[in-house]
RNA sequence: GCGGACGUGGCGGAAUGGCAGACGCACCAGACUUAGAAUCUGGCGGGAGACCGUGGGGGUUCAAGUCCCCCCGUCCGCACCA
C-alpha cells in the first residue's frame, strides 16, 4: 500500500471539507466540551524534533478519540504515586458531573439475568441494539484542540546577529516549516485558532497582562543581584538557572546588580502550593512533578528573631576574630546598641547552642558594622566573593569561607556575645540573609566553625517559646522578566524625567518593535534605536524614554492557553465568558522539562488574573502528561555529535505518517520513551496492510454480493461456537481500548488490535459475512483515531462496495445506514462531504452482553503449584467450584489432608494442604 | 548530600495481590514457490527432568513482579534554603 499517496488524498479532503472545524461557541457544544492542548513549539530553523512529533501525534490520537467516543464515564486512571492505595478508597465517588450515569451496569445486569443466551448473529446484533438505543450514552463531546507557535526568543536574534536577516523573516519562515511538517503528521487541528506570540495581535495582549500585573502591584522594578548570562547578554530567572549555568547556552552565570522587572509570583508562593493538593482542583498531574514545585516554592516553618549588635571598644581583646569559646562564654552584655540583626531559624529550641552570627556578604549592614581592624580582610573577601561564578559559590565540595566583621551580637536568650561573621555560604535572597549558627546542630556551621576554630556550645533544652515571631518563608523568588534583547515584547513603560515610571495606557497598544535596528553582538537593538527609544510622556506629554528591555518568553506562553479559543479578538486577550467555560485545560501534553518554569508561571498568572476578576478558575491545567523522551538507536540521548541522531522526518517520509505513529504508539510507553528501532516500523507497515487484507476481503462480500460466506471454504456450516468467540473477542478488544486510550496507553491498545486481527483469521472460514464485516468494521472505526489517513482510505472502501452492492448489513447498532443520496456522493467521490469521515462516525462501543461468558476456565494450584484445569459454568457457586477441584486433584490429594480451599471466582482456586 | 522514579526473555514491552512474559520484533521449523520476497501455520525464559525463574537479601499473605524493611544498580530532579 502506499501510505504517502493515501495520506495526500486524505489531507487534500479534509483540508477541503474543513473537516476539523472546532465547534466551541455553541451552547451544546460548550456543555460537552474537551480542551486538549499540547505545549507549543518554538519554530527554530531545524525541522520539529522527535519529542515533537511523540506529543503532538499522540495528543491527537487521544483528542480524535475523545471527539468520537460516546459514554465516556470511563475516566483515566490517575497517575499519581500513591494512587494505588487512593483508587480503592475514591474510584466510587469520584464520578465526574457530567458522566453519564451508570447506565451500563443497569444493563447488563438485566441482560444476563435472562436466560436466553443469544445463538446466532442475528439475535446477538437485535439484542445490542436493544442495549444501545434502549438508553442512548452521552454524545461524545467538543473537542477543542488548538495548536499555535511560541515564536520570540534568542535564537532568531542570534541568527539576526550573524546573517543579518530579521528574525521575523526567519521567524515566519520557520514557522511556515514547522507548519508543513504538523500538516504533514495528519493532526485534527483547526488553524483557525492559531497563535503565534510575535505577533502584535498578540503581543499587544501580553502587554495588556504587564499592564494588569502593573496596576495589581505585581509587577515592579527594582534593583537587586540578578542572574546575568554573558553569552546571551541578558539576565536570566532564577527558573532559568541550572545548576549555576544557563539554562539555554550552559555558560555560567554571574551575579550582577541591576534594576530589573519582576513579577510578584512570591505573593502566591502559599496558593501555588496548595493547589497541588487541593480537593477544589482535584489536580491529575504527575507526583513528581508535583514534587518538584514543592520543592522550588520551598515553604519552610520557623521563627524570626533580632540579635542585638554588640559595640566594641577599639583594642577590645575579643576584636582577634578568633571569637574562641572561652572568650565569648566570659563576656556578658554590657554595651549594646539599639542596632540588631534579624534571623530566620527552623531550630529556635537550639538557640543555647549558637556560637556566632554569620551574614550573607551581601547583608545590608556589613559595610556599617565591620571594624576598622577588619576592613581591609572583609572588603578583600568581599571582591573575592563577587568574583566567584555561582558555580564556584554553590560548590557544596570546597571548604567554608569567610570573614570576621569585628563585631559582635548578644544572643538575644542568654545574652551571651558572639562574634558576626561573614561567608559565602550565607545566601543574601533567603530568609533574612543572617543566620544563627550552631555547629552542634548543622553541618555546615560544624564546618564552619572546625575551620574557624570556633566554639562549639552545648544545645541545651530550654524553654524558646516567647522568642522572636513564627515566620514562614519560601525558596520561591519573585520571577525577573526582564530581558535585555530584542526579540520579545516590549514592555509597555515610559520613563519620564518628571513623572517617572508611567504605564501606557491600553489603547496605546501594542508598543511595536521597531523594524530600523541594527543587530549587533552584545548589544540591545532597541538600546540604539532612537526612533523606538524617544517618546513622549503619557501623563506630561514631555519627551520621555521607553523602557529597551522586553519580556521573557515565558511570559509569552504563561497565559496562551487563555487565548485560543479567543485568538482573532482584536478587542480583547480572551472573552471572559468563553474561557470561562472552556477553561481549564482537560488534558495539557508535553516535556517534563517545564515542570518548574512554564508551569509555574502558567499557574501563577491564571491565579493573578482570577484575583483581577478575568477568570473563575484557579487552576489552568486539569490533568498533565508528560511525553517521554525518544532515544537513539543506541539508547543514549539523541545528539548529532554523538552519531546516533535519525531525524524523524527521514522515517516518516519513508514509511508515511500512519505508520510513523502508530510504531510511536506500539513501540513506547508514552510517559516513558525509548531508543528508536526501524524494525518497529517495517512491523506496523504489515499490521496495516494485515488489515487491508482483511477490509478487502469483507469489502468484496458485499460487491458480489453472491454468497453470505467468505474465503475458499465458503460451504463450511456456520459455526456457533466460533461466532461466538469471535463476538465475544470483538467486544472485548472494543472494551479494552475504550479504556486504554484515555490513559495513553496506545501499546496496549494495539496489542487488543493485533489480537482480534488473529481471532478474525482463525475463524473468517467458520462464520457469517455479516459478523465478519461488523467485526471488521469496528476495527476500522478503532483505528481512525490512531491512524487517520489509513482509517479513511479504509472506511471508503467498505462504504463504496457497501453501496455497489446494496446495503444489505444492518450495523452492530454502533453507526447509522446511509441514504441512497450519500452513497452516490461517494461513488462519485468529486464532493467529498465530512459526514461521510471515519471521524465523523461514533466509537464502536462494547456490547456487554456479547461478554458474557458461560464459562470460564480456572487454574487449580495445590500450595500455589499449577496442577491443572477446571471449566466450570459463570454461574457456579463457590461450592460447586471448589468440588470439581478437588475432584481434579482427587488423585493426589486425600480429602482429609485439605486444609484450606481459596476460590477466586475466573481466575483461580487454591487447595492448602 | 537530600528527594523521587525505575530494575521482568535476545530486544521493545504486558500483567485491578490471583495461571509471569499479553502483543510485537528477532530467531527456528513447516506450507506455498524453480528460487527468493511476500503471505500463512506452528514453536520460541532456563532445565533432559523433578523443578527454577521478575537486580540481591529478609518479611507480610493461602497467594508477591506487584505490599513492607534493608542492600545494590540505573535514570531524573534539587543542591550550602539556615
Amino acid at each position: 500500500m502506499n501510505f504517502k499517496q493515501i495520506e495526500k488524498k486524505w489531507q487534500g479532503r479534509w483540508a477541503e471539507s474543513g473537516i476539523y472545524k472546532a465547534d466551541i461557541k455553541s451552547k451544546k457544544a460548550l456543555e460537552n466540551k474537551h480542551y486538549v492542548l499540547e505545549m507549543f513549539a518554538y519554530p527554530s530553523g531545524a525541522t520539529l524534533h522527535w519529542g515533537h512529533y511523540f506529543n503532538y501525534m499522540l495528543s491527537d490520537s487521544y483528542a480524535r478519540f475523545r471527539g468520537m467516543a460516546k459514554n465516556q464515564n470511563i475516566e483515566p486512571s490517575k497517575q499519581t504515586a500513591d494512587l494505588k492505595s487512593q483508587t480503592n478508597k475514591t474510584t466510587t465517588s469520584k464520578t465526574p458531573a457530567d458522566a453519564p450515569t451508570a447506565d451500563l451496569k443497569n444493563q447488563t445486569t438485566k441482560t444476563t439475568t435472562s436466560k436466553t443466551q443469544p445463538n446466532t448473529t442475528a439475535e446477538l446484533k437485535s439484542q445490542s441494539n436493544k442495549l444501545t438505543t434502549s438508553k442512548t450514552p452521552a454524545d461524545a463531546p467538543s473537542v477543542f484542540h488548538p495548536m499555535g507557535f511560541d515564536s520570540f526568543g534568542l535564537p532568531a536574534e542570534n541568527y539576526a546577529i550573524k546573517n543579518n536577516v530579521h528574525p521575523r523573516v526567519t521567524t515566519n519562515r520557520n514557522i511556515e516549516l514547522a507548519k508543513k511538517q504538523i500538516d504533514e503528521m495528519g493532526l485534527s487541528i483547526d488553524w483557525e485558532y492559531e497563535i503565534i506570540t510575535s505577533e502584535p495581535d498578540y503581543y499587544k495582549w501580553t502587554q495588556w497582562l504587564f499592564l494588569q500585573l502593573y496596576k495589581h502591584n505585581l509587577a515592579y522594578r527594582k534593583e537587586a543581584p540578578v542572574n546575568w548570562c554573558e553569552s546571551c547578554a541578558t539576565v536570566l530567572a532564577n527558573e532559568q538557572v541550572v545548576s549555576g549555568a544557563c539554562e539555554r547556552c550552559e555558560s555560567d552565570v554571574s551575579k550582577k546588580n541591576l534594576t530589573q522587572w519582576f513579577f510578584k509570583i512570591t505573593d502566591y508562593a502559599e496558593e501555588l502550593l496548595t493547589g497541588l493538593d487541593d480537593k477544589k482542583y482535584n489536580l491529575d498531574w504527575p507526583e513528581k512533578t508535583k514534587l518538584m514545585q514543592r520543592n522550588w516554592i520551598g515553604k519552610s516553618e520557623g521563627v524570626e528573631l533580632e540579635f542585638k549588635v554588640c559595640l566594641v571598644d577599639s583594642g577590645d581583646s575579643g576584636d582577634s576574630g578568633t571569637g574562641s569559646a572561652k572568650e565569648t562564654k566570659a563576656v556578658r552584655a554590657t554595651n549594646s546598641s539599639a542596632q540588631t540583626i534579624k534571623v530566620f531559624t527552623t531550630r529556635i529550641d537550639t538557640i543555647t547552642g549558637v556560637n556566632a552570627l554569620i551574614l550573607a556578604p551581601e547583608h545590608e549592614m556589613v559595610a556599617g558594622l565591620v571594624s576598622e581592624k577588619q576592613k581591609a580582610e572583609v572588603v578583600k573577601y568581599l571582591e573575592q566573593t563577587a568574583k566567584l561564578s555561582e558555580i564556584d559559590r554553590q560548590d557544596t565540595s570546597k571548604e567554608k569561607t569567610g570573614v570576621f566583621i569585628g563585631a559582635y551580637a548578644l544572643n538575644p536568650y542568654n545574652n551571651i556575645r558572639v562574634p558576626i561573621y561573614i561567608a559565602d555560604y550565607i545566601l543574601a535572597g533567603y530568609g533574612t540573609g543572617a543566620v544563627m549558627s550552631v555547629p552542634e546542630q548543622d553541618e555546615r556551621d560544624k564546618a564552619f566553625a572546625k575551620k574557624f576554630n570556633l566554639s562549639v556550645p552545648k544545645v541545651e533544652s530550654v524553654d524558646t517559646s516567647k522568642l522572636g515571631v513564627k515566620k514562614i518563608n519560601y525558596r520561591l523568588r519573585d520571577w525577573l522578566v526582564s530581558r535585555q534583547r530584542y526579540w520579545g515584547t516590549p514592555i509597555p513603560i515610559v520613563y519620564c524625567d518628571l513623572c517617572g515610571i508611567v504605564p501606557l495606557s491600553e489603547k496605546d497598544l501594542p508598543v511595536l518593535l521597531p523594524d530600523d535596528v541594527e543587530f549587533k553582538a552584545g548589544t540591545n537593538p532597541l538600546e540604539n534605536s532612537d526612533t523606538f527609544k524617544n517618546t513622549t510622556c503619557p501623563k506630561c506629554k514631555k519627551s520621555a524614554k521607553r523602557e529597551t528591555d522586553t519580556l521573557d518568553t515565558f511570559v509569552c506562553s504563561s497565559w496562551y492557553f487563555l487565548r485560543y479559543p479567543s485568538a482573532k479578538n482584536n478587542k480583547a486577550p480572551f472573552c471572559k465568558t468563553l474561557t470561562n467555560k472552556l477553561l481549564p485545560v482537560d488534558v495539557y501534553v508535553g516535556g517534563a522539562e517545564h515542570a518548574v518554569m512554564h508551569l509555574l508561571y502558567a499557574r501563577f498568572i491564571t491565579k493573578a488574573l482570577r484575583d483581577m476578576g478575568h477568570l473563575n478558575f484557579g487552576e489552568p491545567f486539569k490533568r498533565l502528561i508528560h511525553q517521554g523522551i525518544i532515544l537513539g538507536s543506541d539508547g543514549n540521548k539523541m545528539s548529532k555529535s554523538k552519531n546516533n541522531f535519525i531525524p524523524p522526518q527521514i522515517l516518516l517520509d519513508k514509511y508515511g505518517a500512519d505508520v510513523f505513529r502508530l510504531n510511536l504508539m506500539f513501540a513506547y510507553d508514552f510517559t516513558v520513551g525509548g531508543a528508536v528501532a526501524e524494525s518497529g516500523l517495517s512491523a506496523m507497515s504489515k499490521f496495516l496492510e494485515k488489515i487491508e487484507r482483511l477490509v478487502n476481503m469483507v469489502a468484496d462480500v458485499a460487491e458480489t454480493n453472491t454468497a453470505d460466506k467468505v474465503g475458499a471454504k465458503a460451504s463450511t456450516v456456520t459455526d456457533k461456537a466460533a461466532e461466538k468467540e469471535l463476538n465475544f473477542e470483538r467486544h472485548r478488544v472494543i472494551d479494552a481500548v475504550t479504556k486504554d486510550i484515555p490513559n495513553f496507553a496506545f501499546n496496549t491498545s494495539i496489542a487488543r488490535m493485533f489480537e482480534i486481527i488473529n481471532t478474525i483469521n482463525k475463524h473468517k472460514d467458520k462464520v457469517s459475512a455479516g459478523l465478519l464485516k461488523d467485526t471488521v468494521t469496528d476495527l476500522v472505526v478503532m483505528l481512525a483515531p490512531l491512524t487517520p489517513h489509513f482509517a479513511e482510505e479504509m472506511w471508503e472502501r467498505l462504504q463504496v462496495n457497501q453501496a455497489k452492492g446494496g446495503a444489505r448489513q444492518t450495523k452492530g447498532g454502533t453507526k447509522q445506514a446511509k441514504s441512497s443520496k450519500q452513497q452516490s456522493k461517494d461513488l462519485g467521490s468529486e464532493i467529498w462531504d465530512k459526514k461521510n469521515s471515519v471521524h465523523a462516525q461514533t466509537f464502536p462501543l462494547a456490547d456487554k452482553a456479547a461478554l458474557v461468558k458461560d464459562e470460564t476456565e480456572l487454574a487449580v494450584q495445590v500450595n500455589n503449584k499449577i496442577k491443572g484445569k477446571i471449566i466450570v459454568s459463570t454461574s457456579a457457586t463457590k461450592e460447586e467450584i471448589k468440588q470439581s477441584a478437588l475432584a481434579l486433584v482427587a488423585p493426589e490429594i486425600k480429602e482429609a489432608d485439605v486444609k484450606n480451599v481459596i476460590v477466586i471466582p475466573n481466575r483461580l482456586v487454591n487447595i492448602v494442604v
